[in-house]
DNA sequence: TTGGATGCAAAGAATTTGCATATGC
DNA sequence: GCATATGCAAATTCTTTGCATCCAA
């Protein structure tokens, strides 16, 4: 399965680069491969200790280091001002995010979004190295869960 | 001056909320329309407290609420996760930041960003209803001094 | 006068660090 | 066997709350 390929490719590299595969380490990147939508520490742990309950918080903060240090994960910052991790799709750097399940998806920023960076740095003498664009709102299945609800009660 | 009509006009807006002017809003307030970048809750009692040195952090947490509930300030996510605020520029909502000096600009996200809103939706099925876009880079006066060091020293 | 605003201290929450122990390679 | 990873507990931030006091309208 997708999980599993992924979860192979990530030991691989973490092994070149002088980490090791451990079970927490395998847990928290399972729960992140699986997860539908961005995930915080506690919330990363919390899922992975059904599987393995001695899982540390601790260890949980350092695992996403190291992933995000690899670009394995990447990190959103929600409302609530925690932070939040999900899976990076390679070359894919933006997100789209369901206000009401959570459920992320990548996009690449296209040629739209290439002009504009390209009109900016012409009108405002910048030179733009990095973005970040998240967009929020209603994935079809909640759009549609809406409606339902709208014509019932 | 610019920042004293702006002061006049949230004071006005606040008063109308049912709020009052204090000593400590005014000085939170003058310390954000001055600054030439984002700053933290902290950076801004810092600076206020050179006019006014009994200012409670509390009390800067507490104005910030206010302006932003507001929409007078905005809050940007900075990489060291802590928030930093900065006066709202009415009708953009986007903004370009220099990672050297931490110069904000405000930008409307024109035609490009509703094309590339208008092909996602399209695309996923979402319904795309808000949108965080986060420039980094250089700006003008930056680039020119890196420019200089690299000449010289 | 009086309800909103303030400051302090303390509570909470998120994240990091020190260190002895456990474990992958 | 040895360097890396782990978990606990404690330390650090960052932010919010409780409450008596203060003050702008």
């Amino acid at each position: 399965m997708e999980v599993e390929r992924r979860l192979e490719s990530w030991s691989r590299t973490i092994s070149e680069h002088g980490g090791r595969m451990t079970r927490s380490r395998r847990e928290v990147m399972r729960v992140l491969l699986e997860a539908e939508a961005p995930l915080s520490p506690q919330e990363i742990r919390a899922r992975a200790r059904e599987h393995y309950p001695s899982l540390g918080l601790v260890t949980v903060y350092r695992t996403l280091d190291v992933l995000e240090s690899l670009a394995f994960v990447r990190r959103v910052h929600r409302e609530d001002g925690c932070h939040a991790y999900f899976p990076a799709t390679p070359g894919h750097h933006h997100i789209l995010l369901c206000r009401r399940c959570g459920r992320a998806l990548e996009f690449t920023g296209g040629s739209e979004l290439a002009a504009l960076v390209e009109r900016l740095e012409a009108e405002t003498g910048y030179r733009v190295e990095d973005h970040l664009l998240q967009l929020l709102g209603l994935c079809p299945d909640c759009r549609a869960q809406i409606a339902q609800e709208e014509v019932h009660g």
